[in-house]
DNA sequence: CGGGTTTGACCTGCGC
DNA sequence: GCGCAGGTCAAACCCG
């Protein structure tokens, strides 16, 4: 019964829907930045301390099962301002749990909080975009699990030299599956430790092939905490996680 | 109390 | 033209 009034609802919402969101939706040309994280280890489970590099705070509108993967994908969009569109999508490599898909949309139309260190936040996120809009030529990830090894290692930012991040062992490499195009969490780094010296490091360890029905669970947990931390992939950079920023040209 | 997350429903685009 | 999948919204609920 609440459908009725629901729908009402939204149907009339519906009718006026940002223009920034019907432009996106119907112009494929949107900035789109994809980038893979590599979570070997629960990097990212500083939920609750507010990761230092988050500058910008997101807000889960939405999750939807993806066909295909028996991972759901999670829509989140900016709070940090109100007017600001971007937007990201969170979702797992269906071949390797251990690694999230984050699609990075549209970019931010404000500068980002004073967060010491994060001078060029905006920035570096813009440029993450201008990257995937322009110079870069990473293959079009949209089917990510799929054309792994055709990605050349040459499409490797190589701006991230700027900033200091964790370089992972060649074992890890090869847990990208071949991917170059993803960041390796990996809170096992005694760089990291440091980092998180407030984080009492013990998360259990993610497995690249862990169960779906137990991993269910966890996976959503991380779900919402890699993105605090990640969607900054160039603050990140920074700070201590390091990265493959893989652009996905419209 | 405010902000964020969760969940169900609806709309739109695309493929067959 | 129909059906499927993806994407978004809004109300309800939860947590800090």
């Amino acid at each position: 019964m609440e459908g009725s009034l629901i729908s009402d609802q939204q149907t009339q919402t519906r009718h006026h829907p940002n223009p920034e969101t019907q432009a996106a939706k119907r112009d494929k040309s949107v900035h789109k930045t994809v980038v893979t994280v590599k979570v070997v280890a629960g990097c990212g489970k500083q939920k609750n301390e507010g990761p230092p590099g988050d500058s910008w705070s997101w807000r889960k509108y939405g999750q939807k099962p993806i066909k295909g993967s028996p991972y759901p994908r999670g829509y989140y969009r900016c709070s940090t301002s109100k007017g600001c569109s971007a937007k990201k999508q969170v979702e797992r490599s269906r071949t390797d749990a251990s690694m999230l898909i984050i699609t990075y949309t549209s970019t931010h139309n404000h500068p980002g909080p004073n967060l010491p260190g994060s001078t060029n936040l905006t920035s570096q996120n813009q440029e993450t975009q201008e990257l995937s809009t322009g110079e870069i030529v990473a293959e079009p990830k949209l089917e990510q699990p799929e054309v792994e090894d055709e990605l050349g290692e040459n499409n490797i930012e190589r701006e991230e030299d700027h900033f200091h991040y964790i370089e992972p062992p060649q074992d890890v490499t090869n847990h990208n599956d071949g991917n170059p195009f993803s960041v390796v969490l990996d809170s096992t780094h005694e760089s990291l430790g440091v980092l998180f010296d407030e984080e009492p490091i013990s998360y259990p360890p993610i497995r690249t092939s862990p169960k779906p029905e137990s991993d269910e669970y966890d996976f959503f947990d991380e779900l919402e905490e890699l993105p605090m931390s990640l969607p900054f992939t160039s603050f990140m950079k920074s700070s201590f996680c390091h990265d493959r920023i893989l652009v996905q040209p419209s």
